[in-house]
DNA sequence: TTGACAAGTGGAGACGATCTCCATATTTTC
DNA sequence: GAAAATATGGAGATCGTCTCCACTTGTCAA
């Protein structure tokens, strides 16, 4: 995956920037709005370096994603670590929803990036895709979900609310679905 | 909505045209691939014609949409007004899956649209909406279902299985979440 | 240090898609 | 059937994307 290419010390300099200001676009919601020209610039970058560095807009948005990814993923792990397996699931998807809610431009950014390049980012999102269904796995284990349904139909519904980002009630269908989903897993 | 505009004869035959190659590329799944100008070619029309009809692409997808909106409302009525409401619900949702499954570039399309265009199509989704919705309330109203959660849930998981259309294992997802959603409404 | 070579940079301009504009063609009206 | 109104199509302007290469900066051996 990293063979052996010692980037020089202000290649490596620049690329961070680039990626600081991609992430500050993204949670801001105005990545895709933005001239990728222009985006070179706001970073302090000609556009040849950016180009060198992230040859399209989905490489340096799955980038960020990665990051982004990273993070939930950590958290999803606590939890199951920490809680009983039904708790920590329930924590999670609770979480996630608080997250959107709070990064509202982000939802944005991501709900147009999965639409776009959805094959694309698989391998990014795998490694959240996998906590999700460990998380649910532990949980059917323990006995306290259904065994007919698997992790894939939460991911689908974490897809909806992502993708459903600008209903004016977003925040009260999004726990309600949670709520839904949970309940549903739950019956026999 | 429609003061007065009688359009000329010949222009309605051009618009008609339009219209007509720009579903078939609606369901192909290509609607967003193809370049505007060869959309127009295709269409047998001047890129100038195409573009005083729908000023921008959006515009066209708009008014594809709308029609295929309309099916599904009629769907759904006729589903409630011959069925219990709770089977007349699941009927649908069982129904709005095969009918992605028969048409997956439609579903791409769709996925597309809704995450550049969300606000856009607020006005043609109102429909399909309310009809949702009605579905869910009269089941509500029956004592079937419970009364803490509202037809915008169901929403979000129909958003999220037209977003998520390109996961492998698309179909058994989706059934899955349908039969949770369903089972987590029943559940008081 | 310094010279020489590799690695990285930036932005002018090529390219390609979108969209405008208007001379021309078609329909409608009287 | 001719004048007025309406619509057409496509050449070319416009604008974002991306390439290319003359130049700058960093690295390293002597």
């Amino acid at each position: 995956m990293t063979p052996a290419k010692p980037l020089r010390a202000d290649a490596q300099r620049k690329r961070q920037a680039l990626l600081d200001k991609a992430r500050e676009m993204f949670d801001a919601g105005s990545f895709f709005d933005l001239r990728f020209d222009d985006f070179a610039c706001l970073a302090g970058v000609g556009v040849g370096t950016l180009y060198r560095h992230f040859p399209t807009r989905e490489e340096l948005a799955e980038a960020v994603f990665r990051e982004e990814v990273a993070a939930l993923c950590d958290c999803a792990r606590q939890l199951g670590s920490t809680l009983p397996a039904v708790e920590a699931l329930a924590s999670f998807l609770r979480g996630f929803v608080d997250y959107l809610d709070a990064h509202r431009g982000l939802a944005r950014t991501l709900a147009t990036l999965m639409a776009s390049r959805a094959g694309t980012l698989a391998e990014g999102s795998q490694a959240l895709e996998r906590a999700v269904l460990d998380l649910v796995d532990a949980a059917v284990q323990e006995g306290a979900l259904r065994r007919d349904v698997d992790g894939g139909a939460v991911m689908m519904a974490l897809h909806g609310i992502g993708a459903a980002h600008d209903r004016p009630q977003w925040r009260v269908e999004a726990d309600g679905l949670i709520t839904v989903v949970l309940d549903g897993l739950r019956s026999s």
